[in-house]
DNA sequence: TATATATTGCCAAAAACTCGCAAAGGAATT
DNA sequence: AATTCCTTTGCGAGTTTTTGGCAATATATA
């Protein structure tokens, strides 16, 4: 049920490169092809790897503005979190959402192609989902780094 | 340079599913095995397609709380921003660091175990960084939804 | 120590990838 | 409208990779 140091090598190596082969996976883990593959079988079945995906560029992809969005919904009724968490889920330039502790908020994450375009999704979306109180944004210069990798 | 119609299905499948086998890709966009290989390298190569990558579960990866974590620093000068960037740069359990418009501020993601393994980090980590004046920390109570994949 | 379980390495068949090559499709020019 | 040029396509073959069976080894338990 928990993870040797196999394990989280192989789980270290697919969070940097989901494509490499099983020959070369097994080589780096120091198993031969037919072990390696059957640990990574299991990692699948067992739900450690729950994916793999291509990441986009997202310069190339025209989407280089990331903007985090603070929300406050008018209460805490079960239905307008509902409400407000599935129309959210809708909208395909908000990449995260997260409800926060304290107020009833929510963060979500939004990407843009400028600031003009964040206007667009602003009044598109954002401006017609239901229970908010209060919105606000905050754009980001820079991404300094990011990465999918949790630490193993 | 631009992407057609086809380009935009492979992106949206392999955001889907980075190791789609290029039999099955080249079915769900109704191209021949040979040519849709031919369009995904040249995404890969014209840098549309960054990288593959394997997505973990974070609950059985054992970091299910994702803390944002707001920063001020002391000033703006270029080498201040550079040491702290690098700094972050090498702490494990931060996933994202983000530049943000307004006064010098930074956005960390962090995911953690649980409260008190973040107080760890905090410790160990957040609190050793270089120029930091002031540090506000916003815990995720449940991650509503998350996806890598860009709006194509 | 003896037994049971899990994991490994080897091997072969099946599937997938990858490349060269000629034909088809479009765009621009005459 | 015809010709040329350029891109993209489909086909096919050689190579690589994946995948599962099987016996042997290693690990754990009593």
């Amino acid at each position: 049920m928990s993870l040797d140091t196999t394990d989280k090598k192989i789980l270290a190596a697919l969070q940097r490169d989901g494509r490499m082969s099983n020959a070369e996976l097994s080589e780096q883990v120091n198993l031969s092809p037919s072990a390696c593959h059957r640990r990574v079988q299991r990692l699948e079945a067992d739900g450690y790897i729950r994916n793999y995906v291509a990441l986009l560029d997202a310069r190339k992809m025209n989407v280089p503005t990331t903007v985090f969005v603070e929300i406050t919904l008018q209460g805490q009724a079960e239905e307008l979190l509902d409400a407000f968490e599935k129309a959210v889920a809708r909208i395909p330039d908000v990449l995260e959402c997260h409800l926060m502790a304290g107020t009833a908020d929510y963060i979500l994450k939004v990407v843009a192609e400028n600031t003009e375009d964040f206007a667009r999704i602003h009044r598109q979306y954002l401006s017609r989902l239901p229970g908010v109180a209060q919105m606000q944004s905050s754009f980001a210069l820079r991404t300094v780094f990011k990465t999918t990798a949790l630490p193993v």
